[in-house]
DNA sequence: GATGAATGAGAGTTCATTCAT
DNA sequence: AATGAATGAACTCTCATTCAT
């Protein structure tokens, strides 16, 4: 094993037990201690490659979420397909990707972006993200830049379901209830809740697309029997 | 102001500052010295009452549960109602709860669950629930028992959805792929999503009554124009 | 020995401890572990009461610069006496406590206003004090702050000879060679260095004041034997 | 470029950085990071060289040392010219030295010598120098060696003025008050005090050798207007 | 009964030095 | 010969909890 082979090797183990360690104890309790004895490495080379304990869940969670997107992206931009197969398409990968990242997505969803600490962001005039609080002040910053670039990741995933949504839309594929903002990005965020919350004996049998397909079939054609 | 009243007043103020702080900071943030200083008492009393920092946080949702679980039940015993009548009631009172209670809910389905350290709820044979850990050992027994009381409010939650869910399906008025238990849980978890994620600047226009109806409307009757 | 008494105990002994630290270390070099074992405490009782290593730092010598003000005032002020008597009783305050401060103050000097960086202080127009780099960047303004406040202390001990020795040109004490504006800064830092690099077997025996008069004598007077 | 001149130039590049960065940080805020990131080469290549951050910095200072040396002997051993002129020749060197060093000398005279740990160095029956702890024990041999060095380099620059002194007092060329033994060493460090605490604004504009005679001016004649 | 001073384990981070390549 | 990845001891600072008054 050659000296690049080996440097590629450290940096993979800690990616590695960071993601381990993340997925067990949450941010705020994993420590990088844990990781580094983990990892069966020092703590200096944690920080030479990785810079802070946030700068190494960052990277850890936009590996993924480049993979992530990378999916996402092939299934949505297929134009052949219809409006319900790219929407189950895409919740498809979405679940699939969520079951293997239970933990971290949660982290992201919730500790990371500091909605757990009544920081919401907004979009900006020029299609930026702002950090706003609940209530009181903002943090310095050079930390809401830090919790921003979470808020980013959330975005660019929720963008694939917005875009087939608003071609549906623009077919009248939708009736008009459908015009309300928040639907695209109610429908992402509740897959996601459906996978954190489901319990271990009842949901994994299910193959993630017939998942998707149900959740679709419901969204697009209700669960009554009875016309409205 | 008499010894009881005293004693009272003390707690009310420190559950108030609790509620204020636990709000703003959510809860590994939120530190003892903060609620001591707004409930203007000493470190002694507050642990006096209420024995440690979980416990704390414990009470107070615990005592917001309650207030919910009057309100849900005022609306969702109702027999004379139909279906939709009573999820659209339902839902009301979850969104308007939420709304005032975000950042607490938040903590309590993710932080205090342990949702986020891997670890799920799962019922046992007579009805209880145990936990479960997605990987490596549970933690001591006395913590596990810490965990499973917050799951166990969020149970209680559920429930009353759930209940007119299985009217629904007794009275025929789903149709097939309404089967899946799960739904009723993630109707509710969707709500909750909705809530968490809103940004401050659209959502909050619409009363919660109006977007009960809207989501209860696309769950019931879906978003497609066409027939399926 | 009651709560208040044992409060200002633990309070005292952690300040003994301190100076002994700092003393025998200097700053950087300086543990809080050490200072903790020294004083039998515990480092959240250190960091209660004093809030950072810088703070405990400031604190402890600004008690001894109040110390020292106070002697040189009630010398400085005489104004009956003459200009070498008053000169004669400052420096012998001064050389006095630089002998029980030796390293405190050479810290102060050097290691704590970031002398020894390239920074330097410079009145500014409204008569304060604004740090400057002799290259590059200034560091963050709250540590510029953290700087000052050393810088102040200092210029607040020399003003008492600057006053003296202002009055020596009004009484038109001094020869024109006196005009430059830093002779009496100089002779204050002077005396300082002759103490910190005092070596330990010929500067002890003389008293602080026959050194005093040598000093001001030979600043006086000169050291040469012939007319100028 | 053949071998030994890129041997060569790699140490130089090597010696300018460690200049500018210990001129910018001091000794401990120094990182070696930093210098080789200047020189644009590798830890290893330093330490090869130079041993440890220690010694980098002993080569640095012993080097410019060895230039001040050379032009200090230049102007002190013109035995034609008289005690003033001699005495006003060194401190025009010398400040012009600590002018382009200040930081440098700085660290050298305070951090580097440890006389702000309460370490002093004493001259031994046999000429040579002995540390001396002001309280408690030494270090170990090894780094007391290390720190010993550095006296003896002042030691060294000192003397020039102290033999000039001697011819002085030799030709009676003194009054009695100036036989104190520390008159020659306190002019010195006198000197140095002012260059490290002038302020940007006030002494540049003073050429070195004006200083130097100002400053010979008053300690041979005095600031007094009257006759003693 | 109410208090808050005292605690200390444990957190994230830095950096001089080594040594295999 | 030159490198820079790897190291880990040591640093400052935080905070839930206790208990004497």
């Amino acid at each position: 094993m050659n000296k690049k082979e080996k440097e590629l090797d450290k940096r993979n183990r800690i990616m590695v037990a960071t993601e381990a360690v993340f997925s067990r104890r949450g941010y705020a309790q994993a420590t990088v201690d844990e990781i580094i004895a983990l990892a069966d490495t020092g703590k200096g080379t944690l920080y030479k490659y990785f810079g802070s304990k946030d700068d190494l869940f960052y990277t850890l969670v936009s590996q993924k979420h480049n993979e992530l997107m990378i999916q996402m992206q092939s299934v949505a931009g297929d134009v052949q397909k219809g409006i319900e197969e790219r929407l189950v398409g895409i919740l498809t990968v979405w679940i699939d990707f969520l079951r293997k990242n239970t933990v971290l997505w949660q982290v992201l969803c919730f500790e990371m972006t500091c909605s757990n600490r009544g920081y919401s962001a907004v979009e900006t005039e020029n299609g930026g993200l702002r950090l706003e609080a609940r209530w009181g002040d903002l943090p310095p910053l050079e930390e809401q830049e830090n919790i921003l670039r979470y808020h980013r990741l959330l975005e660019e995933e929720i963008r694939p379901i917005t875009e087939v949504y608003q071609a549906g839309i623009r077919n009248r594929f939708f009736n008009e209830i459908a015009s309300h903002d928040d639907i695209a990005k109610n429908i992402f965020l509740a897959v996601a809740m459906l996978v954190f919350f489901h319990t271990t004996n009842n949901l994994e049998k299910v193959s993630a697309e017939e998942l998707a397909k149900n959740i679709v079939k419901i969204r697009l054609y209700g669960l009554s029997e009875k016309e409205q």
